[in-house]
DNA sequence: ATGAAAGCGCTAACAG
DNA sequence: CTGTTAGCGCTTTCAT
């Protein structure tokens, strides 16, 4: 692994760096360098495993045939599998991807998108913490191609790969209705994200065209970081007292995890009491006890879409902001409830 | 987002690039540069939000700042968590994070490395194929810092952070063993992997510490691409016939899954007629029917762990290559081998 | 206390 | 067909 350079190849065979590189750039041909010159410039470079120095030459090319990821975080299943399809995809167009977790902290998401500007990133896949309008419409108007994945902002004319939310969560309450449940239940997670409000909305909308009140009392919103501990009083209340409930709404996989473990430590019977239905779900709910109905989200295509729209945007510099596009979520129905 | 270089502040400012490069890179005072031409520096710098770039800064300096991770796939929950853990700790060192996934691929990891070390990447940590000696080999060779999680290599000396597999899988056994089980299947992947050696080797050697006789007919090991097929069968084999297992050792959290799935669909009652124990985990293992018994692997520790040793590594240049952890998994006690 | 100039490794006009 | 030369933006040695 002697690090080899442009130009040792090109002392060694006594050409100039300038013919070294176009051949090694695949442009041999169009400027019309001898396929003897090419094939011994090729020869001695896989030889010796040359390999270009990625600074250097992006730096000159002023591009780095690399896409940044921006995701909340990482170890949440769910942008693990949008960061895989992702990669796969973008290694499909040539490009290598840099992911950073934003860790739901609008600071750091913010450090990061310039941080990874620094770093002279092509493009930029961001699921953002909504809450740097600002520094998105920089980037527009800085004509800087990027796409948001799974979270947008409403107000602002961008790339967007998202699902429906408003209508996932619609399906899923009425799944409920159509299954006998009078008293449904809300649980989300404290945040202005438009995807929470969507999916509050769709609760709404389902139970309004249902003919049923939506009851204040059993739509929680819980703090994002004392989830757990908030859930249990949450789960309580909705159990017993005059606002019990036949049936719950969770809108994230990890709460419908931590509702159903309160429920079971209060021995409450899923689904014959109390139904859940979840949005969005994590590896096993299928084995849970019962399974667990959820909307699932489409990963892989959102990984693809976003991966194309943005190389396409990056490739063809005529930038125009207006690739929306709103992906269905599909209701994988088990036994949570009812059968 | 007007771009600005450092070019532009020291014409702004009428400095040179040199002063304003030391100031920016708190090198001021110890170049004696006045503190009234540092505030200016600063002042100015902010209030345009100077951002350096990173290809310029890391080919002069031929470093970046920036770590590599190389998993098999980030979009499995285990190493979705080692590379969230890995990321926090580089960020408290002052380093980014770069990953890719080979996808169990040794082609792909090789490419990976390479491209890698071209990125100019100050040091990689590797949840490697285990089929690549001759890279890592030439890695140590390069005094490159490095450092293996989760694999090794087991003949050459390299830093590593690993699990204790063979006494993980001992201490899985023997919790069969002392729950009265009698005849306990093994369910694998085919691989070279050392890591499932030690486990299959743990698993003979419980099996024989108890007193008990290895039975090959009930030690499988599936292909890593068609499990989900060969589940089914290795499954129903195990159950019925001569070779009738009271107990299965799974040794992934896919493959605990995958082999539920189909105990239920042959309605064999977990843990009375078969008690099922897994190594890893997934997310909602404890919501199973039954909740899983399972092996906890210290992921964070792990993530921790390997970004010190490699940060040392990077820091201070004399690279021994001698950093071997090899962690302790945790038995979580549920209810799918027996109460 | 500050500046000039060279250099990191690569690309790309422009010249021949 | 190939070479010369001038950058890309930053750091750093050596002067002053």
């Amino acid at each position: 692994m002697k690090k080899i350079f442009l130009k040792d190849i090109a002392e060694e065979l006594a050409l100039s760096k300038t013919t070294v590189s176009l051949v090694l750039n695949n442009r041999g041909d169009e400027n019309k360098i001898s396929k003897e010159t090419q094939k011994r410039v090729w020869d001695f470079a896989r030889k010796k495993n040359y390999q270009p120095n990625q600074m250097a030459r992006g730096l000159s090319l002023g591009k780095s045939e690399t896409i940044g990821l921006i995701v909340p975080n990482i170890s949440d299943i769910f942008y693990a599998q949008i960061a895989h399809h992702v990669e796969l995809k973008a290694k499909e167009f040539g490009y290598n991807v840099v992911f950073s977790s934003s860790n739901e902290n609008a600071g750091t998401e913010k450090e990061l998108i310039y941080s990874m500007l620094n770093r002279q990133i092509d493009g930029l896949i961001i699921a953002s913490t909504q809450k740097n309008q600002e520094e998105i419409l920089e980037l527009i108007e800085a004509k800087f191609p990027f796409v948001l994945i799974d979270r947008h902002y409403p107000e602002i004319k961008a790339n967007y790969v998202i699902v429906d939310n408003l209508e996932g969560v619609k399906n899923m309450a009425f799944h409920l209705v159509n299954n006998g449940r009078k008293q449904i239940g809300f649980i989300s997670i404290e945040s202005q994200l438009d995807a929470m409000l969507q999916r509050r909305l769709g609760y709404e909308m389902a139970l309004q065209e249902a003919g049923f009140e939506v009851n204040p009392a059993i739509v929680k919103e819980l703090d994002a970081f004392h989830y757990q501990v908030e859930m249990k009083e949450t789960i309580k209340e909705m159990v017993s007292g005059s606002n019990r409930v036949d049936a719950i709404v969770f809108t994230t996989h990890y709460l419908t995890a931590s509702g159903l473990r309160e429920l079971k430590s209060l021995n409450v019977k899923v689904p014959d009491e109390v139904a859940i239905i979840s949005f969005d779900e994590t590896g096993a709910f299928d084995l849970a006890d019962p399974p667990i109905t959820a909307n699932q989200q489409p990963v892989e295509d959102m990984g693809n879409l976003a991966v194309e729209i943005l190389v396409n945007e990056i490739e063809k510099k005529d930038i125009k902001m207006d690739n929306q596009r709103v992906l269905k979520t599909r209701l994988l129905i088990r036994r949570s409830c009812g059968v």
